[in-house]
DNA sequence: CGGCTTTGACCGGCGC
DNA sequence: GCGCCGGTCAAAGCCG
């Protein structure tokens, strides 16, 4: 039809015909049906009715946002206004036709070349956006592979272990290879040159993201990523993780072994009443259980967004204070994420990447320090104290040694002292938001967790959730389905909480995402966790100084420059700034310096990808 | 009617 | 080996 208005049109010669570029790529609807304009000759009836008939907006209208329809740009009002006159057929309204017709087409101009730099604008937002999904989806895939080469490698190199200090980079060395078991030998050694022209970790990033769509080129790739972290890419990859690997994999005894013991988890606490944590994903309940000790349900979701995500999440009420919500991630999303859930999936992968890769350092090196720093009124400080204030009152969710649990407390009271570092974000939301504190407890234990929060989030109005197409409602509750669980129906009757009527989780969403989505704190997290892991397994910091977390923190904050992506790796995935003489800058540390795999916690990020872990 | 929640049963890990 | 416990499954019921 839009074919034949055209040809029509052509065939009047009074008609202008625009093509309209297409807005965006995405719009494959409208592959097939370009956008006509066409301007009819004056007295033209049959076309403008037929014009009227097909297109209902009016002329000039710029709407990225419905794309795939309303990216026809039509003339109907104009030609409705003059239809009377044709009648009329009069030189004088002919002569304002005229006029407008040279009108409309000048506006036309307009809104083509606006049209175009929107397209091209949002052309490129998507091409950066599935550059990192491709990236995400790459390295996941690569890790997976690298680990079980690695494993390989172990068993049939005996050469490689005498090299203990190389262990890290050796397992990059094998990367892809690990479907090809003959060519380990040969990558092994290859590799080995290029770890040793390669300084920075930043560059073996780089050069893996580049590499990575292909993996032909990825035997040369130097990648510090360590068994431990690799393995839980693995894991995540294939669901179930456990059970299905056990029985699928029987060849692999101790991958799986320490796939069952690496599980790494991601707690966070939040202060609300509201059943759940509305994290911007889809999950699906999928059990119920009464844990011992504490007598509040915890309820098991399980991602929804795609079929195969590995992703699953428990909620629990805290025994001791119920109006703590306890929301345990385990897994990384291997499937793009809404906007509104990368925050927290890129959180919690992060916080698992970076958990396990101190896992896989040996336990005293996260134990034996305690350092302070401030960003920004960020007040973070690490902590040797396995009882710290921040740890669960009830250790149900973090006491699990196989499931090394890094935890996000967000349940602190307000402190007037300090403001909320991240206030670029401010500026985007009417409402300010406030990070009065927030600590960052790296500590130790027997039960392997890691504490990390403490955050205090003074919380905004829902418009804090930049991202949110439709805000959360005032009362707080979810704007769509995607998170309308209610699992503690019976509970919250019997303790008499309130009904969800605040917005309190939902904020505190919005607060996760904006600190998440802030490269300052993903700085300050890498950061710090560099600093102790790094420390302990380089013998550089010798008890991790404060002052060197501040330098790095500080580092960090200079080294990543803004990005909105929401996308836990993507201070990782940017590449090197010309700052590039920091050495504290945790991109640049030597990779025989980082046994656990930075560039990982990047990679495994959802980043929308998505993957939070998710 | 399809999707989701509920809930009892089942399974595997772990400690004794 | 047995029991406890966490985690998962799957049938039944509910709901829009």
């Amino acid at each position: 039809m839009e074919e034949n208005l055209k040809k029509r049109s052509d065939d009047i010669g009074g008609g202008a015909v625009v093509k309209k570029e297409k807005i965006a790529d995405s719009c494959a609807d409208d592959e097939d049906a370009p956008a006509v304009v066409v301007l009819p000759k004056v007295g033209d009836k049959r076309l403008c009715c037929e014009n009227d008939d097909k297109k209902p907006s009016s002329p000039g209208k710029k709407d990225l946002s419905s794309s795939s329809n309303n990216n026809k740009v039509s003339l109907k009002s104009d030609t409705e206004r003059t239809e009377p006159e044709y009648s009329m057929a009069s030189s004088s309204t002919r002569k304002e036709q005229d006029d407008q017709l040279e009108s409309a087409k000048a506006e036309m101009g307009e809104v083509r070349e606006e049209n175009q730099r929107l397209k091209m604008y949002l052309n490129r937002i998507m091409k950066d956006y599935q550059k990192l999904q491709m990236q995400f989806y790459d390295i996941v895939g690569q890790d997976s592979k690298k680990s079980q080469a690695a494993e390989n490698n172990d068993h049939h190199h005996q050469q490689e272990e005498e090299e203990p200090e190389l262990v890290s980079l050796t397992l990059g060395r094998f990367s892809s290879d690990s479907k090809k078991d003959g060519k380990n030998k040969a990558s092994s050694s290859h590799g080995k040159e290029e770890e040793r022209g390669n300084e920075g970790l930043s560059l073996g990033l780089d050069y893996k993201l580049e590499a990575s769509k292909s993996e032909v080129d990825d035997e040369t790739l130097p990648n510090p990523s360590p068994v431990n972290g690799t393995q839980e890419l693995k894991e995540e990859e294939t669901w179930p993780p456990s059970k299905v690997l056990k029985t699928t994999r029987t060849g692999d005894d101790e991958v799986l072994q320490q796939n069952s013991v690496k599980k790494a988890r991601v707690c966070v606490r939040t202060r609300c009443e509201t059943p759940t944590m509305n994290d911007g994903c889809q999950w699906r309940k999928y059990g119920q259980k009464i844990a011992k000790g504490n007598p509040c349900p915890r309820a098991y979701y399980r991602c929804t967004v795609a079929p195969s995500c590995p992703v699953r999440k428990q909620v629990q009420r805290c025994a001791e204070d119920l109006s703590i919500l306890i929301t345990t991630y385990e897994g990384t999303h291997n499937h793009p994420l809404p906007m509104s859930a990368t925050a927290m999936a890129s959180t919690t992968c992060a916080a698992a990447s970076m958990l396990l890769s101190g896992a896989s350092s040996s336990g005293s090196s996260v134990a034996s320090l305690t350092s302070t720093a401030n960003l920004h009124g960020l007040n973070v400080y690490l902590s040797d104290n396995s009882k710290s204030k921040f740890y669960l009152p009830n250790s149900s969710l973090s006491a699990a040694s196989s499931h090394p649990t890094i935890t996000l407390d967000l349940t602190s009271t307000p402190s007037s002292s300090s403001s909320f570092p991240f206030n670029r974000f401010s500026s985007a939301y009417p409402t300010t938001s406030r990070y009065a504190s927030a600590s960052l407890s790296f500590g130790s234990s027997e039960s392997n967790t890691v504490s990390w929060g403490n955050g205090l989030l003074s919380y905004g109005s829902p418009s804090t959730q930049p991202y949110m197409k439709n805000p959360l409602n005032i009362n707080g509750r979810p704007q769509s389905t995607m998170e309308n669980n209610n699992i503690f129906p019976s509970f919250m009757q019997k303790n008499n909480l309130n009904p969800p009527q605040q917005p309190l989780p939902d904020t505190i969403a919005a607060a996760t995402k904006a600190i998440t989505t802030d490269p300052n704190f993903q700085s300050a997290l890498a950061a710090a966790l560099t600093s102790i892991i790094g420390t302990g397994n380089n013998n550089n910091g010798g008890g991790g100084s404060g002052e060197s977390l501040a330098q790095r923190l500080k580092w960090g904050e200079q080294t990543f420059a803004v990005n909105g992506n929401g996308c836990g790796s993507s201070f990782f995935n940017k590449p090197p700034p010309s700052t590039t003489s920091q050495p504290g800058s945790l991109i640049f540390l030597p990779p025989n310096s980082l046994p656990f795999s930075t560039p990982k916690s990047a990679s495994t990020s959802p980043g929308d990808t998505g993957n939070h872990t998710t």
